[in-house]
Order: structure tokens, then sequence, then C-alpha cells
DNA sequence: CTTCAGACCTGGTGGC
DNA sequence: TGCCACCAGGTCTGAA
């Protein structure tokens, strides 16, 4: 489901709900989503209080007073819902639970925050806060997309010798971090650029435009409130409305929508993957 | 080291 | 309606 727009989406829902409240207690109602979670979680998260929530990647990071924090992955499937709180902070509905509702934090206030993930390709763990950038499964990620150190220069760099199609190398999260299979193909459609071509045979004028483009389309996506195709909600329940922008992911058959392209958008797979592109303005 | 298929898991869709 | 094949916003693992 999510990529870093959808993320981000529910990154700023929870750190609304949550945000400098006491987290009273973690119900998990089965041990494991990919992996285990560890079993003395709820232990160690129990009476602390959140002080910061982020996002790295695709990862969430909840910040818990006085050293632990938090890290959740939605995979593909997950979703986290939010009980809907009133102007003068009172919860409005007694929350339901649902179908796969696998962990429930409680929070002062009433507040519960529900970790909902029907394929459990999701994970959860806590780490020392000290330690989480270190987490054998952040340790590797790339830059940030939106951030000054992803820049055609490092871009360059990274895939000059590289001689996997760009797609793919924009799929890689040692490379830059957050992008997805949505936000790959609409970006390089936005750029012009093959999914095929070889990651090291692009010209850095290119590289250069195709930066503007990446952050141009997760910035819009963000301000949509994300995709939703099948799973992503933002925290409120509500859907993101992106979707109704693509200009080729899901489109395929359709007519190219590039001023003054009469191509049509193909799809075809690579490594496993749906890639949406039009072979006529993308080269 | 790079690259890629396979695995993990559930649910929705479309064809017969 | 039922059954089945195929598809899905991710990413780790192991093999070549």
């Amino acid at each position: 489901m999510p990529e870093l727009p959808e993320v981000e989406t529910v990154k700023s829902g929870l750190e609304a709900a949550i945000l400098g409240r006491r987290l009273t207690d973690v119900d998990l109602q089965r041990p494991d989503l990919r992996w285990p979670i560890p079993p003395d979680l709820p232990d160690r998260a129990r009476g602390t209080k959140v002080v910061q929530v982020r996002r790295r990647s695709k990862y969430l990071i909840i910040n818990l007073e006085p050293v632990e924090s938090l890290i959740l992955h939605l995979g593909m499937s997950g979703r986290i819902r939010i009980d809907k709180i009133d102007i003068s902070g009172a919860v409005l509905p007694a929350s339901q639970s649902e179908k796969h509702d696998h962990v429930v934090f409680k929070f002062s206030g009433g507040v519960e925050v529900r970790f909902n993930d029907a394929r459990r390709f999701g994970m959860l763990d806590i780490a020392k806060t000290v330690d989480v950038d270190d987490h054998p499964l952040l340790r590797h990620i790339g830059p940030e997309p939106l951030g000054n150190s992803f820049n055609a220069t490092y871009l360059g760099d990274r895939l000059e010798s590289s001689r996997t199609p760009i797609k793919a190398a924009l799929l890689d999260q040692r490379i830059v971090a957050g992008l997805g299979n949505i936000y790959v193909n609409e970006a390089l459609w936005r750029a012009g650029i093959s999914p095929t071509r070889k990651a090291g045979r692009i010209s850095s004028r290119r590289l250069d435009q195709l930066i503007p483009h990446i952050r141009d389309v997760l910035r819009e996506a963000i301000q949509a409130g994300g995709s939703s195709l099948r799973d992503h909600r933002q925290t409120s329940g509500e859907l993101g409305y992106f979707q109704h922008t693509f200009r080729v992911y899901d489109r395929e058959g359709s007519p190219c929508r590039t001023e003054g392209c009469d191509g049509v958008i193909r799809r075809i797979v690579q490594s496993g993957r749906s890639t949406f592109y039009c072979a006529k303005c993308q080269r």
C-alpha cells in the first residue's frame, strides 16, 4: 500500500492525535506481523510519553520518553486507524474492533490507535531512541527524496556504473528512500525517461530534470492525502485522492497525457512488478 | 558486488 | 454461485 506520501499522511494524523500523550498500554492481538513482535514491547512502552512522531523512508518512528522508540512499517496493506476526537478533545465514537486489527495502542485521554494489516507484511519493533537510525532495517536506507542531500550530483554518482533499469534503481531504497511503484512510474513519465533505460546511461542533464519531478509528484501526493487504491486510508478513515491524478499508473491501454503525444500507455513487468509508461514520449 | 526470482499473506476481480 | 488464476502502494533472502 504505502509509499512515502501515504506514510507521510499517516504520520501527520498520528502526530496530531498522540503527540504529548502518555502511552498507557499496548495490546498485541497476535505475536507477529511479518516478524515476531518483541514480547516485551508492551512492558517497555507502557507509561512513556510521545515526544515526536517522524517518518524515515516508509517507516514511522514514534519517539517515547524517556529512552525508547517504536518503529512501524505498513507493508502493503497496513493501516493506522485513530478514534475521532472532537474539538474539546473528547473521543467521539467508542472504537470498534475490525478484522485484522493486530495491535492496539492506548493513550491518555482515551485515544486508541489501531494497527490493521490484512496481509501482515508490516512490522513493529521497539529500540532505544539513540539506536534507531542504526536499526538493521534502517541502516542502509538512502537519502530522503525531499531533502537537500538528494541532488543531481549524488544521483549521478550513485547511478554512474549501474546497468540496472532506472525503474529498478529508483525502487532501490539504498539509492533513494521512500519511492515505490506508483510514484516511480509517475516521475519517470513526467521526466520523459523510459523505465527500461539503463540507469548509468542517462545524461546528467536529464537526471537533473528528474529530481524536481520526483519531488513534485511526492509533494502533490502528500497534499492529496496519498493515493487510495485498495488499502490506504488516512488515520481518520478518509480516502486519499491522488489516484485521480495518475498519468500512467494503472492506465494500460489509455491515451498518453503528454501534450501533443498520441501514444498509448503500456504495461510491462520489470523485476516482477508492473511498469506503466508511454514508449512514444519516454526515451 | 549486482541482479532477480521467490517467498511471505490475504483479499478483490474477472473469466468460465 | 462457485472455482480458479491472477493481481496488488513492500522488501528480505538466497541463488546465480
